[in-house]
RNA sequence: GCCGGGGUGGCGAAAUGGCAGACGCAGCGGACUUAAAAUCCGCUUCCCCCAAAAGGAGUGUGGGUUCAAGUCCCUCCCCCGGCACCA
């Protein structure tokens, strides 16, 4: 036990842990109805990835979302809480190459392992409707989803430059690749061109940009997702290359900042534009065949760095500008994006950070048509961003920019030059893996027929169980003939099989529906079901999915609406993301770091409650923190506490009864019983699991002193002590269950309501009334709660401190915050 | 560089513009004990002071608004996260 000296609890948290998990589960306590009359709530936190083990940071995923799951159903709802499994991916394909494990036996070992864990947690998750995406009735119906994407041309197949990783032999989604590299193993990405299966997710981009269907999402979020689609409005302009001679007339290129077409010295397209080998003229040929070489040849990491200096080559080719007749050269540069906008720019290097260090490095001119304020004509020592006045900009001079961006853009597009029109940075979502552990894509390959989708009766296409694992790390199913030749479906020649699968982020696109309904069979999900329970309610998680697996499910929902599948188009109504739970010191958890916290070892010894409970009293759920096994300790010390004062014997006929209750502490009891559940309800409601338990914590100290003082009615002290176990049933089902039952309440506390309060009862009768001298504090007066105005500004002023230090002379000026404070100016 | 979030005692943190530091941890003192652990009680932001009272300072920095600012506005610094040649 790495957990140093550890709080004896009262009693055996093994013991009592089991005890209660064993009666809920044989009771079907947590069983979940769908024809409960009761209002439904869906409250869905993120499934874990199978990796064996679930660590402590999965605890602070799901506990917290455990216990507010109950506080709905304590407040009455009818409320699913589903748990389950993202069982593809990667690492299980490394197990089997590494150690020669199945990647199947691999996952259903590991989920076996995280399903005794979870039971541990003692969570209402009803595991009848448990999802395990590694499964062929999971994984079928992500195949006849891709079926139905198809149809209505969301999923297509092309030809695009891709970011392969060549350690893990697959290509990745461009959100896996962080500054360059793997997300998953660090390797830098290289640029690979292969036919590949998109969804078509750009053909949302501005209905997920639209986020009013959402009831409650962090900004935060929304932010991201937002930046992520990267919308930018612009003019497409064309430049004039007739005079090469060439079949294309024009070059397109796409700008934001149409009111500087004047300042236009060069054009730039991309390396990989499909116009420069034809444009090129044999004296650049060398030149610009051995620039394009060399990019490609690039990483992204060393292609996308900033401090790159800034690098190109002419291409020997001129362009004219319509709008003034000039002819501009035609350069490449990597800086030019293919996969954006046209794949091509107009350089003005007066008014655009890069292009003015571009003209710099090559002499070209560089021509103010944006005037800055107070501007005296001369040369600029930079690029000018901003607004200003319209000058060498033909007939549009004297306008300011803004009035130039509208009149220009109107006539070019009266001209026929070129159109206004919107550009994202969003690109489709590459769905392919070069991998044997995903689901395979339902797509066969005819040399008569072409692409082929294989026929919906013929689902699932199956993994293949006797694939053989390379140590290259290359998919088995390229080579295993069973699953590779087939018999095309429509004029039954042979014929291949499709042998990518598909990325696991498509499976966690639509889980969230097969939950009301996980054994379904007719179907990926029963409509009734499915809409019975869906949208999700509330939905908990990490926020490091912002812009893969959140936006990824809000376009499944977007796109199987419009196919007809479902009726809403948002999954997630209410979201909210916890923090990252960080080690003792401070540092994010890391093996190599040796500060991993292993939650069994805890659990074992202080019990699923104890751990619970730190968890959420550690800091807001939603900026994470340090662990601190001296803090899990403090909560197991109050958990003993709570335990004594649950199990006192208080009252008429009782050993510690008082003899004469006092009036005033009981109502001070009966007081702070109300104010604490107004608080703590209001507390678990949000979130803030931590201020709800501090302020449970204040009960149980109020209570300790009553005890030692023995001066309250007994029926206030009860009514406390159940209000307490009450309200911390959701943080802690196992012992405030046990402590319920040994009081002789009814089974179980977790069909309880939750308690009411009465603000008449929460009300103060004194409060105390601070007086302030100038904004400083002076004086403190225990006062009537409905004291009137007159009486406590007279109170107020009659207090010696005050008389001091006003030294006889009255006041300027009063203020009186009403039950709170005065303040006097002298 | 741009966009978020954050910076409060020795530590984790609390605080509708109205008593800064609730609650917990750690520490110190005491009770109980032969002793220790556990438990219980008390103290615990800093400065001045033998001590207390009374003062004074104090929520990253500097300014502002206000009778009153951790909270609102402006400047700058630092930490965390995201994006980053997107034309």
């Amino acid at each position: 036990m790495t957990t140093g000296r550890t709080t004896e609890l009262r009693y055996n948290p093994r013991e009592l842990d089991k005890k209660w998990q064993d009666r809920w589960a044989a009771d079907g306590l947590y069983r979940v109805r769908d024809d409960d009359p009761r209002p439904k709530w869906y409250e869905l936190t993120m499934y874990p990835y199978p990796s064996g083990d679930l660590h402590i940071g999965h605890w602070y995923a799901m506990s917290p979302s455990d216990a507010h799951a109950r506080v709905r159903r304590m407040q009455g709802y009818n409320v699913l809480h589903p748990m389950g499994f993202d069982a593809f991916g990667l690492p299980a394909e490394n197990a089997a190459i590494k150690r020669g494990i199945h990647p199947f036996t691999w996952t259903m070992d590991n989920i076996a392992n995280m399903k005794r864990q979870l039971r541990s947690m003692g969570a209402v998750y009803d595991w009848d409707r448990e999802v395990n995406t590694c499964l062929p009735d999971y994984y079928r119906w992500n195949q006849w989803l891709f079926l139905q994407l198809y149809k209505a041309g969301l999923a297509y197949r092309a030809l695009a430059p891709v970011n392969w990783c060549p350690s893990d032999q697959t290509v990745l989604a461009r959100e896996q690749v962080q500054d360059g590299k793997c997300e998953r193993c660090d390797t830098p990405v290289v640029q690979r061109d292969l036919e590949q299966w998109f969804f078509r997710i750009t053909r949302y981009a501005d209905e997920l940009l639209d986020f009013s269907g959402l009831l409650d999402w962090p900004e935060r979020i929304k932010l991201l997702q937002a930046n992520w689609i990267g919308r930018s409005e612009g003019v497409e302009i064309s430049f004039d290359i007739a005079a090469l001679g060439l079949e294309e007339q024009e070059v397109r290129t796409f700008t934001t900042r149409i009111d500087t077409i004047y300042g236009v010295t060069f054009l730039v397209l991309a390396p990989e534009h499909p116009l420069v080998s034809r444009i090129t003229t044999p004296a650049q040929r060398r030149a610009v065949a051995s620039y394009v070489d060399a990019t490609l040849r690039e990483t992204e990491i060393e292609r996308q760095s900033t401090e790159k200096e800034k690098t190109g080559v002419f291409t020997g080719a001129y362009a004219v500008n319509r709008l003034n007749g000039e002819r501009v050269p035609i350069f490449i540069a990597d800086y030019v994006l293919r996969s954006y906008g046209t794949g091509a720019v107009m350089g003005v290097p007066a008014h655009d950070e890069r292009d003015f260090i571009f003209a710099k490095k090559y002499g070209l001119p560089i021509n103010v048509v944006v005037a800055p304020p107070n501007w005296d004509g001369g040369e600029l020592k930079e690029a000018y961003l901003g607004e200003g006045v319209q000058v060498n900009s033909g007939p549009f001079n004297g306008m300011s920019s803004a009035q130039g961006m509208g009149a220009i853009a109107g006539h070019i597009e009266r001209q026929g030059w070129g159109k206004r029109t919107v550009s994202y940075r969003i690109r489709d979502w590459l769905i392919s893996r070069q991998r044997y552990w995903g689901t395979p894509i339902p797509i066969i390959y005819c040399d008569h027929c072409g692409v082929v989708p294989v026929p919906e009766a013929d689902l699932p296409v199956l993994l293949p169980e006797d694939a053989q694992f390379k140590p290259t790390g290359e998919s088995p199913l390229r080579y295993h003939q069973g699953f590779f030749n087939t018999t095309c479906p429509q004029c039954h020649r042979s014929a291949r099989r499709e042998t990518d699968t598909m990325d696991t982020f498509v499976d966690s696109s639509w889980y969230f529906l097969r939950y009301p309904n996980a054994t379904y069979e007719v179907g990926p999900f029963d409509p009734a079901a499915m809409r019975f329970w869906n949208p999700v309610d509330q939905y908990t998680g990490g926020a490091e999915h912002a812009v893969m697996h959140l936006l990824y499910a809000r376009f499944f929902t977007k796109a199987l609406r419009d196919i007809g599948l479902l009726d809403f188009g948002e999954p997630f109504l209410r979201l909210f993301n916890q923090g990252i739970i960080l080690g003792e010191d401070h540092d994010k958890m890391s093996k190599s770091r040796g500060n991993v916290v292993a939650p069994d070892e805890y659990v074992e010894a202080l019990g699923a409650d104890v751990v619970r409970i730190y968890l959420m009293f550690l800091g807001p759920w939603d900026q994470g923190g340090p662990w601190s096994t001296a803090g899990i300790n403090g909560m197991a010390r109050w958990v003993n506490r709570v335990w004594d004062l649950a199990l006192r014997e208080y009252g008429v006929g009782a050993t510690h009864a008082s003899p004469l209750p006092d009036a005033a502490a009981t109502r001070n009891l009966v007081r702070l019983t109300h104010k604490t559940i107004r608080r703590v309800e209001g507390d678990l409601d949000r979130f803030r699991f931590n201020t709800a338990l501090a302020a449970l914590m204040e009960l149980s100290n109020a209570l300790g002193d009553d005890w030692e003082a023995r001066n309250v009615d007994a029926a206030a002290w009860d009514a406390a002590v159940d209000a307490l176990l009450v309200l911390l049933a959701p943080c802690a089902p196992h012992i405030t269950e046990e402590l319920w039952e040994r009081r002789g309440r009814p089974y179980s506390i977790h069909q309880q309501p939750l308690p009411a309060w009465d603000d008449a009862l929460a009300a103060d009768e004194e409060i105390t009334l601070v007086v302030q001298v100038n904004g400083r504090v002076r004086d403190r007066l225990t006062v009537p709660a409905d004291i009137t105005e007159a009486d406590a500004r007279a109170a107020a002023l009659a207090s010696p401190r005050v008389q001091a230090l006003l030294g006889g002379k009255p006041p300027r000026h009063v203020v009186y915050v009403p039950g709170r404070l005065v303040n006097v100016v002298g």
